[in-house]
DNA sequence: ATAAGTATCTTGGTACGCCATAATACGGCT
DNA sequence: AGCCGTATTATGGCGTACCAAGATACTTAT
């Protein structure tokens, strides 16, 4: 056991990816960057040719997403990329909403002062991004801010849950972090979260998180409902 | 389309059922109740033969379990049925507790006096299975109750979440219920919540909601600390 | 007895082939 | 010309066989 920890110091860190995981980074990355629309229909043999892997890992990949809920299986005409229908994105806000509301709780009870200097941390990161017009950034800086919120309490379950949910949501977080005045309300929102915690005011992180939340959600839909003829 | 009518009638109802999603329901199923244990390994071959399928369905399933946190994979060793960690389980209950909270407030909102009776009606299924010693039947008719709470609000997202973190924490669930009083105690936590739903109460079927679970997560906490040394 | 070499087990990955079904194109018949 | 039945194609579902590489257990030679 002494010689595991000796060992650990040198271990060369292999990327220890198989293929599997790459095609399916690859894939769910063309999904909720748009490369693949939703509704395109995903051909095994294509995906073979285009990602130059065998049909047994395409298959395997197809599976995953579709657990993911990235991909919908038509019976007898085979696997097309999710459409998000709006109901259902607005449950995923207000999930969303339950759980971030939850660790912005615990975040504040927790009474650590590093927590809401590392938000902070991610907060001025957005403020950057949104200044830079760097929308990709935003969104990544923003998944780190919740994180964050999760990690520093140790709910790296509920992170997952928020984290699987967000990316069938992603297209339109894209849209409405364009919105008109997001660049300001959004940090501010996020804002009251940190102040809540920083207060100790558990009740208050988690009405600011579900206020952030809900807010996404009202501008998601109205963005949804006049791009309904697009779809 | 009169034809339609007509045809679906006598329309043949296939199974429908692709070979890869009975083989996916017999596993799961499997390792639910217990046939295979956690730390068990999974060997595809082996599956390959229990199952009478290939192996390519074999591993599309494990794909699939592995990313409903079923089943674990070890790098350069394959896939075993996933551990559960005292910890991880009670951030599992802990979420539960957020979402069917949240669940229930929104059939207390309502105002539907259907959805409490239609909860009445699972709970008496439920206190009549733990009176004839069938547990079994005591969490299904369980899952179909807080199924009823989503699917009354039209909550199906929600209850899809709820669904894939109960399977990983279900045999704390069948040992929970074994405990003394809890044939008792659980039915009375649960006509609460069905009370405040009726009374329009939102925050008390809220807070009844997460009473609930809370307890049957000491209980588990209990229980699997005291088995420490079994697994 | 021990170190080195070897065999075995198992997964990761590939290639190919077969069958069933749905859609489409085609071609013959009236 | 128009319609109906058939052939073709596209595609997913599923199976088999094979190879490479890592891990582990087992010999064997010194």
């Amino acid at each position: 056991m002494n010689d595991d920890l000796r060992g650990a110091a040198i271990r060369v860190e292999r990327p220890a990816k198989t293929l599997r995981e790459l095609a399916l980074d690859k894939v769910r990355e063309a999904i909720v960057n748009g490369y693949f629309r939703p509704g395109d229909r995903l051909v095994e043999r294509d995906l073979c040719a285009q990602l130059g892997v065998s049909r047994t890992i395409v298959r395997e990949v197809l599976r995953h997403l579709e657990s993911e809920g990235l991909v919908a299986n038509l019976p007898n005409k085979g696997p097309i990329v999710a459409l998000l229908d709006l109901g259902e994105a607005k449950q995923i806000y207000e999930i969303r909403g339950a759980l971030e509301g939850m660790a912005a709780r615990l975040c504040a009870e927790q009474g650590n002062p590093a927590i809401a200097d590392a938000l902070d941390k991610s907060l001025q990161d957005i403020r950057n991004s949104y200044q830079d017009r760097d929308m990709p950034g935003v969104l990544a800086h923003t998944s780190s801010f919740y994180q964050t919120l999760f990690s520093m309490v140790d709910r790296h379950v509920a992170w997952g849950v928020v984290n699987l949910l967000t990316v069938r949501i992603n297209h339109l977080r894209s849209m409405t972090i364009k919105t008109e005045n997001r660049g300001v309300q959004g940090p501010a929102q996020m804002a009251r979260i940190v102040d809540a915690i920083r207060r100790g005011d558990g009740p208050g992180a988690y009405q600011a998180a579900m206020d952030h939340v809900a807010s996404a959600s009202a501008i998601a839909e109205a963005v949804l409902s006049g791009q309904q003829s697009i779809d």
